[in-house]
DNA sequence: CTTATACATCGAAATATTTGAATATTTAAA
DNA sequence: TTTAAATATTCAAATATTTCGATGTATAAG
């Protein structure tokens, strides 16, 4: 994962409700809906739709298309590298 | 670690000169001096001090004065509490 | 085919961040 | 005690982000 990577998922990961949304998965356990992440946060749609744009274009959220409702996977595996990375600055 | 403060580690770590300060420790092995992430980035001292600070008040760098320079060293156990917040998520 | 639902995009306002010139502060050296 | 070096602060400009109203697009339902 290169440095220009960190930086998005690290920007992606600065805003209490993108973490918020992240949270959301512990309790939903496979995964989300947009319409679900619309009730969960105090925001308007579009800028729900803003946020989830943010975790998916950092690849940290994969979208799938249920006709007319978007579901939401977390990428366990960006995570992972993202995780490895902070390691690796602990020598 | 509550939310604010993976807020506010994120968002230290969504920059790409803040980055390549923490990257440098891996070639520093122990602590970096301010003088010398002068030299490292490709920006004025004032700029340079300004993400120094972002990086102290995220707790990510502990400041230690020597005199009239300045000493850094990684925190590790703040960094390895954001990465078992990271590690959560995953549940 | 018309309408309703779910989500995205656009545009603009408000706010936050990044940057550097100028200057201040602190401490060491002369 | 004057001067120089290292770092911090202030201020303003440039840029980026967040937010929402208005509107667009796609798909399902009637």
């Amino acid at each position: 994962m290169d440095n220009k990577k960190i930086e998005k998922i690290s920007r992606a990961l600065s805003d209490a409700n993108r973490i918020a949304i992240l949270q959301q998965f512990k309790k939903k356990k496979d995964c989300l809906y947009c319409a679900e992440v619309n009730d969960l946060l105090d925001l308007t749609q579009p800028s729900v739709s803003h946020h989830l744009k943010q975790l998916v274009d950092a690849e940290l959220l994969l979208p799938q298309k249920e006709g007319r409702n978007l579901k939401y996977v977390l990428n366990q595996q960006v995570l992972d590298e993202y995780i490895a990375c902070l390691t690796e600055l602990k020598d």
